[in-house]
DNA sequence: TAAGTTTATGCAAACCTTTGCAACTACAAG
DNA sequence: CTTGTAGTTGCAAAGGTTTGCATAAACTTA
């Protein structure tokens, strides 16, 4: 099965429809580098369809969220990025406040406590993807830079 | 000692200086109802001093939070919302991604998952003021409304 | 394959938040 | 109390994201 398949079925099952927009701005997601920003995907995809604009690829990219095709993660502050999503590996990220450098976890990692904080609030935590801040490994050893 | 000089120590202490602005927007967020919008903050604010500036706001409340006065949440999407930080009960929040409540967890939970991830990946989070994002009990019951 | 219905898109405007800069003010030192 | 020097503020503009509305395109049904 093509990938251009594989995305309209996809899609179909959510009840979203398959379109050119959604069909490009995917597969840019999927050939750039990971967590690439809105700006990122609006002008790869641009290039294949050159009236498109920026509004779309918001409303395209949550649609794809929608769908479980991309992830976005959202850093406090940093603007918006998006990837591909990786059935095989799903993962949440850690952001670094000081220097926003990205890291993954596995969700794995995370559903335990997920399944805890639900069993005490019943509040179900997205284990799948999140986004936490903190400091990373370099950052952290400076006392307060800020 | 007094509200008004506690303040001023604990901004004194970060290097921050004591303001009129800052005096009057942390008043201001102790006094409402918690989780307020900048926009509520500034205008229950400029009340007491009408020069203020919609911009200063987020300036305060970032310095509010650095000399640790202050929560902020930033529910993905929803505008950001702050309240003030009570040192005997610190928690973190759970957003409901469908009907935009919130609800409280104490940062005790949320530390030992913490810890465990800065063993494996020397990331730190931020344990005492996440926003994890998800569904309520009453959310979670509907079949992917969205 | 043509018509009808519903969703998606483009555009412009609005919204939320951040930033650069000049004027102002808090604090420290004299 | 006066002066000097950082840190703060107001203002205006820009950045990132969302929204309303009319048009266009995708899917459904016949």
């Amino acid at each position: 099965m093509s990938c251009g398949t594989r995305l309209a079925e996809q899609l179909r099952e959510r009840g979203y429809r398959v379109t050119a927009q959604r069909t490009i701005i995917l597969e840019t997601i999927a050939h750039m580098e990971d967590h690439i920003s809105a700006q990122q995907v609006y002008e790869g995809s641009k290039e294949r369809l050159p009236g498109l604009n920026l509004a779309t690829v918001y409303r395209t990219v949550e649609s794809l969220q929608g769908a479980g095709m991309i992830n976005m993660l959202s850093a406090g502050g940093e603007p918006m990025r998006f990837s591909l999503c990786d059935p095989e590996h799903p993962h949440s990220h850690l952001v670094c406040r000081e220097c926003g450098s990205i890291f993954e976890v596995e969700t794995e990692e995370i559903e335990a406590f997920a399944r805890r904080v639900e069993k005490e609030t019943s509040f179900r935590i997205d284990s799948e993807h999140l986004t936490l801040e903190g400091l990373c490994q370099i950052c952290k050893q400076y006392p307060t830079a800020s």
